[in-house]
Parts: structure tokens; sequence; C-alpha cells
DNA sequence: TCCCAACTTCACATGGTGTGAACTTCATAA
DNA sequence: TTATGAAGTTCACACCATGTGAAGTTGGGA
């Protein structure tokens, strides 16, 4: 259940890296269910019982995961322009660039995160972590909002950060971006309209 | 993988309907991973391997599940205000309104179809048709506005449908709902005021 | 060169799905 | 009233995934 204490050496760490990149590769190219400790290990060229000294469940290498993907995907950067904005507007069109940019890519493993989070108590409290994060961002936005007396009168700051929040979630992505086949760029600038109409006075 | 016949007598009737009800209970009482069929036969009353007689599979018995949620819950009459609208923004409003309210009731069962949609083909399917039915009606009140020429200019039939879906998807319910807790009034309320904004030229 | 962390192999417990086979129960139709 | 078959039970498997224990092997760095 807990996490394994940080590697020492460098072998140790590559393994992990390894194993953490053998797993992305098995959610993204055969879904989460596809990604047994088995499997992961055969990918990654270690034994099975090795995954268990980087990772001690399954669910501890899925956060992991979630962290890794974050890393490489260079969450803070896909972040920044929202925090840096320089009015509520851009905030928003950072909101939306962001959900059409990055939230894709890291997508499916957040999907496999979610689904572990109904029955193990660790990756709920990992994913919360996440929620509240990408919660505060869209408070930022709604609060520049108000701040400039251009947030619509029927929101508050709760709301508001509570509907752009649920606006940016990972279903409408999903949907609009691979059941309907959206192009990202057509994603982003429809968002970003959307947006401003909703939350604009 | 195949479904079961139809039941002929009433006991077999009577069985199903125990166990369908038990799953529901199990599912949105203690979380999906909480319906093994073991659980379910328990809490119906009969013993494990019986279940099998009644459904081919646990994805079988999810199937039935959703048809029988379906059913009890009255989804025709769900969705009966959106068919028979008079008009686009009657249309929204029902859309609004059948979002606040029915899909709640079936989020918990409907999210664990989901699930099993990633590795079962079958769950996969029903699910699609699921789906395609809810776009429809997504697409008859867009349809409506475009015929009224109050459909705002940079929506399509498509994209609006597309939008219009993703805007009642099971995320953003669930976030809002559930997550943040509003209720169910304020969720209608707030949605059909941004479908308005969204969707009206 | 020696040592220890990393890794391997093999064995096992646990718990879920799904199936086979033989037996019992019970409603009902002749 | 009885026999017949559908519904259900019990017990036995096979299979696969997670997670652990224990003993042996390897390889890189001080």
């Amino acid at each position: 259940m807990a996490a394994i204490e940080t590697p020492q050496n460098a072998r140790s760490r590559h393994t992990s890296q390894a194993l953490l990149k053998a797993a992305r590769e098995l959610i993204e190219q055969q879904g989460p269910a596809a990604a047994t400790m088995a499997a992961v290990a055969e990918r990654a060229g270690v034994s099975r019982r090795a995954v268990y000294l980087h990772f001690s469940s399954r669910s501890d290498l899925l956060a992991a995961l979630f962290d890794y993907l974050n890393e490489v995907e260079d969450r803070d950067a896909a972040f920044r322009p929202l925090w840096e904005a320089a009015d509520g507007i851009a905030a928003l069109d950072a909101r939306a660039q962001m959900a059409a940019d990055f939230l894709p890519r890291i997508m499916p493993t957040a999907r496999a995160i979610q689904q572990a989070t109904h029955h193990d108590p660790d990756a709920a409290q990992h994913w919360e972590l996440a929620t509240a994060s990408r919660y505060d961002g869209c408070r930022r936005a709604i609060e520049l909002l108000a701040d400039e007396n251009r947030l619509a009168p029927q929101w508050t700051i709760q709301t508001g950060a509570d509907m752009l929040l649920a606006l940016s979630s990972f279903d409408v992505i999903d949907l609009l971006l691979n059941e309907r086949q959206w192009t990202r760029r057509q994603l982003a600038d429809h968002l970003s309209a959307l947006y401003r109409r909703v939350f604009l006075a």
C-alpha cells in the first residue's frame, strides 16, 4: 500500500522509468485492462516480481504513472498561461487551450486512475489532489473576471468555478475529440467561445 | 457471451428481477466493484451458479441491468418532454431538466457499464446504442433551433448536437451534483440558462 | 575484489469469472 | 395424482490477476 522509498542508484531509476513507460503504452494502446502487472513487467523486460520492488501495488503504479505523465507532458508549462493570464478573458482562453491540448495527452491514464479510485482509497486521494489543482485554476479564472466586474451575474465565484471545471471535464473532451472526431483546434476554438458566452457579463 | 433466451415462467422472471435489483443496490451502495457475481447472488438469495442461468456473464448482467433501470426509472417519460417540445428553447429546457433529474438516477450503473465497455465488446455495443439515443435527442433540439433561425451562427447542426451532448455528459452531472453538492434544482436551472446562452443566436 | 541492492525464479494464498456434471425441488399439465 | 422438465443447488474444476515469501543470482560501484 505505502509507496516505495525513492530509489538510490541509476539502475533502479532506469527500471522504474521503463515500467512507467510500459504501463503508459499498454494503457494508451490497449486500454487500462491490458496493463496488468505481468504485461507491464514483460514489456519493460523485467520479471513480474520485480515490479513490486518499485511499486507496492497496482494502484501505486498508477499513481506514480500519473505523476510521471504530468512531468513528461509538462503539466506546469500547460498551466502557466492560465496563472500568468493578464485578465479574465485571457484566463478563460488559456483554460480552453489547456483542455484541448494538455488534457487529451493524459486522458487514457487519468481514466485508468479514476477507475481505480472506486475501490482504492490511495488512488482516490491522489485523484482528489489532481482535481483540486485543476479546480484552483478554474477558480483563478473566475476570480479574475469577478474582479474586473465582467462575470455574468448568475454566477458566484463558487458556482462559476464549479461549472468551468465541469465544462472541461474528461467526458466533455473525450466525447468531442475522440468519439465525435473533432480536431484539437476545433475544440479549443469552440470551448474558448463557449466559455466567453457562458461566463462574460 | 450471448444473452440468455427470455424466460418462460414467472419463477424465472422473478429471480431475474431479484438479481437485477440486487446488482443495482450493490452498485449504488458500495460501488461497481462490490457487485461481484457472488455478492449479487447472495443478496438475491440464490446460489452463485444460478446467476449464470439468467445471465451468461457479468457484462450480460450489466447490460440487462441498464435496460432494467431505464424501464424502472421510466426513461421514456423522461425523454418525452424533449421530443414533444413545441420549440427549440423548450427542447433545450427539457434536455436540462432530463440531465438534472433522470441521468443522476441511472448514473452509478451507467458508470459501471462504461467501465466494462473498455474490455468487453458486447458492453461496448450496448453503450453505443444508449449514447446514440441520447445523441438523437440533442440533435432534435438543435434542429428545432436551426429551423427557427435561432441557432447561434457558430454552430452547425452537427457540432451543436455534439456540444449539447457533451454538456450533459455524466462527468458534468456527476461533478456538479455529487462532488460539488449542487442541488438538482440548481443544476437544472444553471444548465437551462447555460444552454440558452450557448446555443441561442 | 567484495558487497549489497537489484533482480530472478518458484511457490503459494486469495479472490474473482466462468463451466461441467450430477443432484434436488417444485410448478404444472396431462 | 403423478411424471416431467425447468429452475436451482452443490461441488468440482480451470483460468487468471494481485500480492507475498524465500532463496538464489547478477552486476555495478566503492
